[in-house]
DNA sequence: CTTTAACCCTGGAGGC
DNA sequence: TGCCTCCAGGGTTAAA
């Protein structure tokens, strides 16, 4: 999957286009995602008019006046822009028309889903069960490092697990973790609690200089994803420091990186740079 | 409360 | 060629 910068880039090349355009059609080929997509949820939407698209960590949501539509792109997915006549390709499940544009959610492993939130139970940003307990989105002017190093006070848990866990502030992938805290100068393994402020500090400006940058280059790439205009994103990999470098050369000191597995996810970090 | 581990699913890579 | 194991960008859920 997708993370943040890639969710973002397809919520940005979605909003330009549909945006105050109507639904006109709503298919479901699988509705086996990680919850099924519920049979009604054509009818739901179908005919309203979609008020805007944004985000809240890595969820998309497609808000309606009665309601909010969210879309998760899992591990694997993708949402992608493609012409009508266009066929599909094997793991695309599901398809919105518009007017002059379809969009299709293709996703192989099927981690992602696609939920529908009534506005009757108000925003869903606050009152969705999946949304409510995220952390804090990675641009807000709130994250600071005072505010990161109060939220770490007494934690025990390894920083990088603490970073990916979403609950504190969200969008930190796996490979950007790894990333930010190699621009951080900060071992991965570190006890968040212990982290002073003024690393705090540092690692919050790491974290959001990783985000811009991908962000920049369009969303990072490994294997699933297509932006939503339909363009391959630029390779984040081409860029990174110590993501998938086990064994290579730290490009600031030389020393060899480091692979280990926090919580069943690898990491890697440079043992002479990050401490 | 915090933290850990299992699990959802497909497919690609590499060993034999 | 096949079969087997391991690995993958996420995140919810149950259990410790």
């Amino acid at each position: 999957m997708p993370e943040l910068p890639e969710v973002e880039t397809t919520r940005r090349g979605l909003d330009s286009v549909i945006t105050g355009q109507t639904l006109s059609q709503f298919v479901v080929h699988n509705p086996r995602m990680r919850w099924p997509v519920i049979p009604e949820m054509g009818s739901l939407i179908i005919g309203h008019k979609v008020q805007s698209c944004d985000r809240r960590g890595k969820y998309l949501l497609f808000k309606f006046s009665h309601g909010t539509q969210l879309v998760h792109l899992g591990m694997s997915g993708s949402l992608r822009r493609v012409n009508p006549n266009d066929t599909l390709l094997k793991h695309d499940h599901i398809e919105w028309w518009f007017n002059d544009a379809r969009f299709v959610l293709h996703d192989p492993r099927r981690f992602g889903c696609v939920l529908w939130h009534p506005a009757s139970k108000g925003p869903a940003e606050e009152n969705h069960p999946l949304l409510v307990k995220l952390g804090i989105e990675p641009f807000d002017p709130e994250f600071t490092g005072a505010w990161l190093h109060k939220r770490l006070a007494g934690k025990k848990q390894a920083i990088k697990q603490a970073l990916l866990g979403g609950t504190i502030v969200v969008g930190v992938g796996n490979i950007y973790a790894s990333e930010a805290l190699f621009k951080a100068g900060i071992r991965p393994t570190t006890a968040a609690g212990k982290i002073s402020l003024k690393r705090c500090k540092s690692l919050v400006a790491s974290i959001q200089q990783t985000l811009k940058q991908a962000l920049e280059s369009g969303g990072s790439t490994l294997r699933d994803y297509i932006n939503a205009t339909g363009e391959p994103g630029a390779y984040f990999e081409l860029h990174a420091q110590v993501y998938d470098k086990e064994g290579k050369p730290c490009k600031a000191c030389g020393t060899s990186i480091v692979r280990i597995v926090q919580g069943q996810r690898a990491t890697y970090y440079c043992p002479s740079c990050q401490r």
